[in-house]
DNA sequence: CTCTGTGCAAAGCGTTTGCAAACGA
DNA sequence: TCGTTTGCAAACGCTTTGCACAGAG
């Protein structure tokens, strides 16, 4: 069982059953957008309000306990901070897949042309899976 | 000279005076968002309507003529589409830079580690700028 | 001359804020 | 108990739409 009670704490995040909740349906969906995300928050919450999620997930976000990803042509998601990755998206379904790939010849190379000190990096790859081919 | 009436009358877009201008800035600027370029628009056409920005730069994306960055905790900014290339962010003072890096490797590898058919990849990468070192 | 583009005002929509009641620690 | 969180409603800010007039081809 995962306890995510104690890692919310961590964060400076009072467990309520709203953010354990939102927690656990980010841990199983892996991304999800705000939209996707309050339709399961009210299975479980009839009367859950928008305003509640987004609340959370702005603190969240400050906490670094999730993170925003943006992607070309459609809405941001939202996963759970974990190891770099990168991702891999379906422009036919929507899928996400997380990958991970070594950046760090891409990065160092980067560095060196742009004479930047580079810190993050957002790999968003757009195709087809499997499925949709 | 740019002639930029003929691109744009080659993307099905008339070459009125506003579009001129904001290929321009595009040009001269690079990349910009929707906010600084309605400030620079407002400089050459003092009654210049924040619409007129909005459905241009919307008619502009459908043509592919531009295309929009999504930045991570950052505005949007758009660009003149141009060879494909990675984009080096300051978060201390914001400028962006477009570096030339052959991902071919990496998007081979993240193929083959997704089962995905990929076709474009966008990598942003955040760090800190000479200046702001 | 015809059809598209512009500017203005209003509408739309996702997100944030203020507040009283409920709740976690 | 005390400070935080929730849900609701209102406010916000960015983006889009409708329309009459102006302008490109």
């Amino acid at each position: 069982m995962n306890n995510y009670t104690e890692i919310l704490r961590q964060h400076n995040l009072k467990a309520t059953p709203q953010r354990l909740e939102i927690t656990n349906a980010l841990y199983l969906n892996g991304h999800m957008s705000i939209e996707r995300l309050y339709e399961i928050m009210l299975k479980k919450f009839s009367s859950i309000s928008l305003a509640t999620i987004y609340k959370n997930i702005n603190l969240m976000l400050e906490a670094s306990f999730i993170q925003e990803v943006k992607i070309p042509d459609a809405k941001s998601v939202y996963e759970l901070t974990k190891e770099a990755h990168a991702h891999v998206i379906c422009s036919e379904c929507g899928e996400i897949v997380d990958i991970e790939l070594n950046l760090d010849s891409v990065v160092s190379n980067a560095a060196k042309l742009s004479n930047y000190k580079i810190n993050k990096s957002d790999l968003i790859l757009s195709g087809t899976c499997k499925n949709c081919q």
